[in-house]
DNA sequence: CGTATATATCTTTTT
DNA sequence: GATATATACG
């Protein structure tokens, strides 16, 4: 093994890789130079067809570990090749370039960064950042952000970075109306302050490469000498910027090998473009066009039902999955199940898994997948209750917690000095006495002289532009920061963190606070102390902390996962959960209303990531009920029920839920299950209904309204604060109140119980 | 300046 | 229901 690269390339080197693989896996592993499309289906291997292909070129001697570049789009991704990869050489895939679009970028913009304006300890700014940043320019330019959130902007100029487009070359037509057409101008002014705080976003990781390879030849040209072969995983995926940037490095070698399907481009809102995949022929002529169909993952049910929900998109490649049947074994059909609401819907999920669990499937094996993150709580409440353990993959991820941004802001303000953003974030944090106040004339003050707010505080705690107490505040988080640096280049990053973390009082402030959350962060401050340990340098741990995001799962507990179908892409499981398959909710409604039947598609397309997530079981639920934000909302189910084909599917035969019937001034519930392609007459709205039991145990459900109660006028009410009173009128869902003890006040609605 | 209360807005999906 | 922002008060 150790001769692996250095033995000539003799013509059956690496034949042991490409033993065990089908006809077309072997094609697209053999065909190693010049550019190859491989359109691979959901379960045909395509991860395997990855990795062989790269040992295999390895084997061959066709270029070492450092000539080769593989992209993926997430981190998992990049982690799994990683170690499949090491599995198939035998070692560790040392010196490869292998990571995501934007991990990779960030490699290659610090050595190059002066190039570009900017220095190679820069900053890579995260939301949080970015959305502050953008506030200040707002109101800088006196824009009203109430008529024009910043938020807004950030998307929109992040598209645009999507597109490629710096300020100057975005087209007039799409410039749009933010802020009456100003959005270029603060675009343009968004990345002159990026460019003084020395920072980067993640668009720029892109952006900034193509400036770099298209205003410096002579450096492109040694990244094509450099990469000998390009490896493109979830090549649908791909936005303009990255497209471009594919080409640019491909230009070289021609050696491209993209590997994408386009039934599984799920993030068109995220600026990706399935053009990209169609117009591959086209950008590399002569490309190797291989399809991988047959799938190894599914049953043929659950395969079944998957292609005939796709066959609904139109604008496809076109692809016909098969599986060659086990002595016609079809498994089980895909199971659709309709609940009451979403905690019927969570009390089905924890019974069938428990029902699994018995049979001795483990946890492991199991994945309720979901629409969007909200939909996550009902099912952990439910687990909890009956004691199955589980893991949310994705949701809040660890580096995007405020007590572990405020630390990482100390150490980004430590390493560098002109970072007013982590500046801002954590001058008064803990509390130094430093308000608003103290912070605005601060930031003019620095604005004026064009200098970093750190560096002006130098002199303001020299001078009288701050009253006294303000003054001595600020003179000791300074002082602070000098000394903190000065111990920097001595201590590794975890012992400097531990200082800080201390000195600052940052640890002692949530020793201190009293709410339920606290406990957590102070362990989440030990875990990344901890985690820190790992590091050489504190600039290696902010590049991971921007980029990878997440942390390192702990060894495989056996656990029950739930997370997005977004994260859920490129997993599989025994047994997949599709919960909340509703109109509103999966389709989207936003979706749909945003970019229309575009969107739709890309809603099915999820679907079937979903559906084909699963190897031998898939139960589809749908809720006719469920709170969004804090109001009852009742929905008919997903069209996209409707279109699994019935021959692949069984309806569960469901209790407990029925139709709301008016029977005078209370709704009762009949009995009655929705019927396959019933959604329009039968299974109309249901009306909004909450479930109360009597003294005799006997539960109805009482119609709402849409929205919560409003208590009519005249009735009791009771109030946090002010007690008990009386309604005295109503004014939409302001009430007027009087109260026994504090006498007459208007208030929400929502702050009132009934008494 | 800091705190508490009132109101608004929010939920897509992620590097 | 939770969280960011605005306002009022101490």
């Amino acid at each position: 093994m150790s001769d692996l690269f250095h033995s000539p390339a003799a013509p059956t080197a690496g034949s042991h890789l490409i033993e065990r693989l089908n006809q077309a896996q072997r094609q697209a592993v053999e065909a190693v130079d010049g550019p190859v499309l491989v359109l691979a289906g959901a379960g045909t291997g395509k991860t395997r067809v990855l990795t062989v292909r790269l040992a295999y070129i390895m084997a061959q001697g066709k270029a070492a570990p450092g000539q080769i570049l593989a992209v993926t789009f997430t981190n998992r991704a990049a982690r799994e090749m990683s170690e499949r990869i090491a599995g198939l050489i035998g070692r560790p895939t040392e010196g490869m370039w292998l990571g995501t679009f934007h991990a990779i970028g960030a490699r290659i913009l610090r050595r190059h960064a002066e190039l570009v304006g900017l220095r190679s300890n820069f900053t890579i700014i995260d939301t949080d950042d970015q959305l502050r940043l953008m506030k200040q320019i707002i109101e800088a330019n006196q824009i009203d952000e109430k008529r024009w959130p910043g938020r807004a902007l950030t998307s929109i100029i992040s598209r645009w970075k999507d597109k490629g487009w710096t300020p100057d070359q975005v087209p007039a037509e799409e410039i749009g109306d933010f802020a009456h057409g100003k959005g270029v101008e603060l675009y343009k002014q968004y990345q002159h302050r990026l460019t003084e705080l020395n920072a980067a976003d993640f668009g720029d990781l892109l952006l900034l490469n193509l400036r770099l390879f298209l205003e410096h030849p002579d450096i492109l040209a040694s990244y094509h000498q450099r990469f000998r072969y390009l490896l493109v995983d979830e090549y649908q995926d791909t936005n303009v910027a990255q497209y471009l940037w594919l080409r640019l490095l491909a230009q070289g070698s021609r050696n491209i090998c993209c590997v994408g399907d386009d039934d599984q481009s799920i993030y068109g809102w995220r600026g990706a473009e399935v053009g990209n995949i169609l117009r591959f022929e086209q950008d590399f002529p002569g490309a190797v066009v291989v399809r991988l169909e047959r799938n190894y993952r599914s049953t043929a049910h659950i395969l079944g039902a998957a292609s005939g929900l796709i066959a609904n998109n139109q604008g496809r490649l076109g692809k016909t999955l098969f599986t060659e049947p086990v002595e016609g074994e079809m498994g089980e059909p895909v199971k659709i199940q309709g609940v009451w609401d979403e905690a019927e819907e969570a009390r089905t999920v924890g019974e069938t898994i428990e029902d699994l669990q018995r049979n001795d499937h483990v946890l492991n094996e199991m994945a309720i997948l979901v629409r969007a993150g909200y939909q996550t709580r009902a099912f952990e409440e439910r687990l909890i209750t009956i004691g199955v353990p589980y893991r949310v993959v994705g949701g809040l991820r660890f580096y995007e917690r405020q007590e572990i941004r405020d630390a990482c802001a100390y150490l980004r303000l430590i390493r560098q000095g002109d970072d007013d953003l982590a500046f801002q974030r954590i001058v008064n944090t803990p509390k130094r006495g430093l308000g608003n106040k103290s912070l605005q004339t601060l930031y003019t003050i620095a604005r004026g002289r064009g200098q970093s707010l750190l560096t002006a505080s130098e002199d303001i705690v020299t001078t009288d532009e701050l009253p006294p107490q303000r003054r001595a505040g600020l003179r000791r988080f300074i002082e602070d920061i000098a000394r903190w640096r000065a111990e920097a280049s001595r201590l590794p990053p975890s012992e400097l963190a531990e200082i800080v973390l201390d000195e600052s009082g940052y640890t002692g402030m949530w020793m201190a606070d009293k709410s339920v959350q606290a406990p957590g962060r102070l362990e989440n401050l030990k875990e990344l102390v901890r985690a820190m340990a790992e590091f050489e340098s504190m600039e290696e741990f902010l590049d991971h902390v921007s980029l990878v995001m997440d942390v390192e799962t702990g060894p495989g507990d056996d656990m029950a996962n739930i997370m997005t179908l977004h994260s859920a892409k490129g997993l599989e499981f025994d047994t997949v959960f599709l919960p909340g398959w509703e109109e509103g909710v999966f389709p989207n409604q936003r979706s749909v209303e945003e970019s229309g039947h575009a969107g739709l598609e890309e809603e099915r397309r999820l679907a079937y990531v979903g559906l084909t997530r699963a190897r031998k079981r898939a139960i589809v639920l749908h809720a006719a009920n469920r709170t969004v934000h804090g109001q009852w909302q009742s929905n008919i189910p997903s069209r996209f029920v409707d279109e699994l084909p019935e021959d692949h599917t069984e309806r569960a035969e469901a209790a407990g839920y029925g139709f709301v019937q008016d029977e005078g001034a209370l709704w009762q519930i009949a009995m009655n299950r929705p019927q396959r392609g019933d959604r329009q007459s039968n299974y109309h709205k249901v009306i909004e209904a909450r479930s109360q039991r009597f003294g005799d145990g006997e539960e109805v459900f009482i119609p709402v309204g849409r929205g919560n109660d409003v208590p009519a006028i005249g009735s009791r009410v009771f109030h946090q604060k002010f007690g008990y009173g009386m309604v005295k009128s109503i004014d939409g869902s302001k009430l007027d109140i009087t109260f026994d003890k504090a006498g007459q006040k208007k208030v929400m609605a929502d702050f009132v119980k009934l008494a």
